[in-house]
DNA sequence: AATTGACATTTGTACGTACAAAAAATATAC
DNA sequence: GTATATTTTTTGTACGTACAAATGTCAATT
């Protein structure tokens, strides 16, 4: 357990590391921090003893307490560490590998050094790694937001980013509220193409699997909608099942109950992603539903796991490495002067990557009123 | 006028400075200083502990206070960051990533956060790593240490490291010239077995390729050597390539002029790893020398590119991930204060994995005198 | 002789009171 | 409006009490 000297510690710095307390400004008195965290006066001398101590602040008797630019100084030496910080949700799994391969390889090119830190999606973790970052000094930073789709209090940080002109760039999301340099796949493409690839194969009951805390989640989730649209179907919310981080763990559960209810109202499914898809197919297989001959299934990003499970689902390209030497080469030409013709958004184009896991229906598809029936005869033949 | 507690720190410095009390020795307790200055406690309390941040100090609960050396920094403060530094050569290439997903998985399980730099085998590098491991204040350290086969000026840090009680345990290599904690590959073994196999294959006229700067390379040769000894094979220096971390880039050309050269003389080669076995398959391609009709290959670590070539490579098995998992749980272990019963030292016993890469002269090793002839006579029969 | 448990000792955290010293704010005089 | 004196505010030094946590010591037991 922290003591409570360190709690404020910890509170203070991050406040100036944020730039809630900016450099040279007077934080709170004693008196009013006492009050504040509810502690001694010693407790908060003892605090801003030690932080006076490295640097962050400097007292003056009769006036107050400020923030000192000693630390910032010290941090302040980029071209000195030569360093990019990576801050991403996962390392090793999923397009992680792939991702950091391009970053890595474009940064060595010019020899820059590679300093990583994943959050697991989770933004207490995303704080410490921000705060690493910031304390260290790195001379630019690629960021994958974490939760992109809810609001982040981390959001204060990037603003200090800026604040500083240390260059960012965001990859695979970005936080909707700020207006910051990012580069996308184009999640509303990527659903979007994989709906319609269903729709032209005769497939009418389409269902959808949704992230709901990453903004890759909501977009893939238009572009579902988009294709719906556009070849006349309706929309029905019973037809989507929704996740999110925390509720991961139970998504087995939670799709064998979805699938169970919908065994005879869906004949394929566009999922949030591979991972998602594979889950799908794992479920199905302990329902007994065939794929694809009963059920038609798409993934996204075009992962290994998707190359290499013992069906190979259908899915759509993500920019993976070369997103990440991207990401990589934009931070070098800004750290290098050239910033002013850096596009600011970029977005990548999916393309399917055809697989074992989608069926056509198109043999069936002349009389429309009697599907669901033909499709059960069918299956009856097999 | 001087405050009371600046008399007690010059008082208490010039002791140390002048040998009254020496490094190592314990001086008074807080209550007989309070008797012998006449002082409070707390002023006692606030000298120690600026000469503790100035390094002339050390207070251990329930002991006393100790005169350390000077070198002992304000970074030797217990830290509250739940964080494990990892430090490795490289993160997205060959074993890397399984490594890394090891060590990622096991300090999750914890709540424990990553925080990953790579040193591309570069000393500086290294250096830098480690001063921003220490700058931040990990918890622990997972560390690949950089060209283990030769001198490293960095020894200094890990020593600091030991001084402060970071725990931290080495991967794949160590330096030998400290007695650290580490988990090894028995790379004697790895390469024993392969140049076995190779002798119970018929093979006679074995070459072997290692790299000069890595303690693995080392200890590969060692196990080359040693098998060619129990089959009462001579071992020709001129057999053998050496290459470091720096000549790297132009293996491709001495791995060129060196095969040509043997190409008469070679009919098996023992490789560092899979990585170069690889490239030595890309060369004969090259020069036209049949895998393994001419020439049989064995890599060493059994990584994804030997899985995944055209040809599949004959390999030897690495711990990996489940390395990568131990040296985490050691670390964890470690910080919670069961450290009495970890092992120091811990090989892990390669296994031959057959690709087909290797070919069996059995049928002509009746007569070991006219190997040669008989290999040429073979040769010119297809 | 080795081990275990109880107790003593020592440092660490946290609270409080009191006064000193320097800067900032306000009042007063011109 | 400006200069000076006084008061208030804020940090700095020093004292004290109380309890927690870790280490060290010693006696009893096996």
């Amino acid at each position: 357990m922290k003591p409570k000297y360190q709690v404020l510690i910890d509170d203070i710095k991050s406040k100036i590391l944020s730039g809630v307390y900016s450099v040279g400004e007077r934080i709170p008195t004693e008196s009013a921090l006492k009050d504040m965290y509810c502690v001694s006066r010693q407790t908060v001398r003892k605090a801003i003893l030690e932080l006076s101590n490295e640097g962050f602040l400097r007292s003056e008797k009769g006036s107050g307490t400020y923030v000192s630019n000693q630390y910032q100084s010290k941090s302040g030496r980029k071209s000195y560490n030569k360093t990019i910080g990576v801050i991403t949700t996962y390392i090793s799994d999923y397009i992680f590998p792939s991702i950091i391969r391009g970053i890595e390889g474009r940064l060595n090119e010019e020899n820059y050094s590679l300093l990583l830190a994943s959050t697991n999606n989770d933004v207490e973790q995303e704080k410490k790694a921000l705060e690493m970052m910031l304390s260290f000094g790195v001379d630019g930073l690629i960021i994958e937001p974490t939760k992109s789709n809810l609001f982040n209090p981390n959001i204060a940080y990037y603003l200090s980013f800026k604040e500083h002109d240390v260059p960012f760039i965001m990859i695979n999301a970005y936080y909707e509220e700020l207006d910051v340099p990012f580069l996308c796949l184009d999640d509303v493409q990527s659903s979007y193409l994989a709906t319609k690839e269903l729709v032209s194969k005769g497939h009418t009951q389409i269902g959808h699997i949704s992230k709901s805390d990453d903004l890759q989640g909501k977009y893939r989730m238009k572009g579902y909608i988009k294709a719906l649209g556009e070849a006349k179907l309706r929309f029905h919310p019973e037809k989507v099942l929704s996740f999110d981080t925390e509720t991961k763990l139970e998504l087995y559960i939670n799709l064998k109950k979805f699938l169970n209810e919908n065994r005879d109202e869906l004949t394929a499914m566009v999922c949030y992603n591979d991972e998602v898809g594979l889950e799908v197919v794992n479920v199905c297989r302990q329902l007994g539903i065939s794929i694809p001959d009963e059920l038609s299934i798409i993934g996204q990003d075009n992962s290994y796991i998707a190359r290499n499970a013992n069906i190979k689902l259908t899915t759509l390209t993500h920019p993976q490495e070369q997103m990440g030497r991207d990401a990589a080469d934009w931070v070098i030409k800004k750290l290098q002067g050239g910033g002013k013709d850096l596009p600011n958004e970029t977005y990548y184009h999916p393309v399917l990557i055809e697989g074992e896991t989608v069926k056509e229906l198109k043999k069936i598809n002349s009389c429309e009123s009697r599907q669901l029936s033909t499709r059960c005869l069918n299956k009856k033949m097999y």
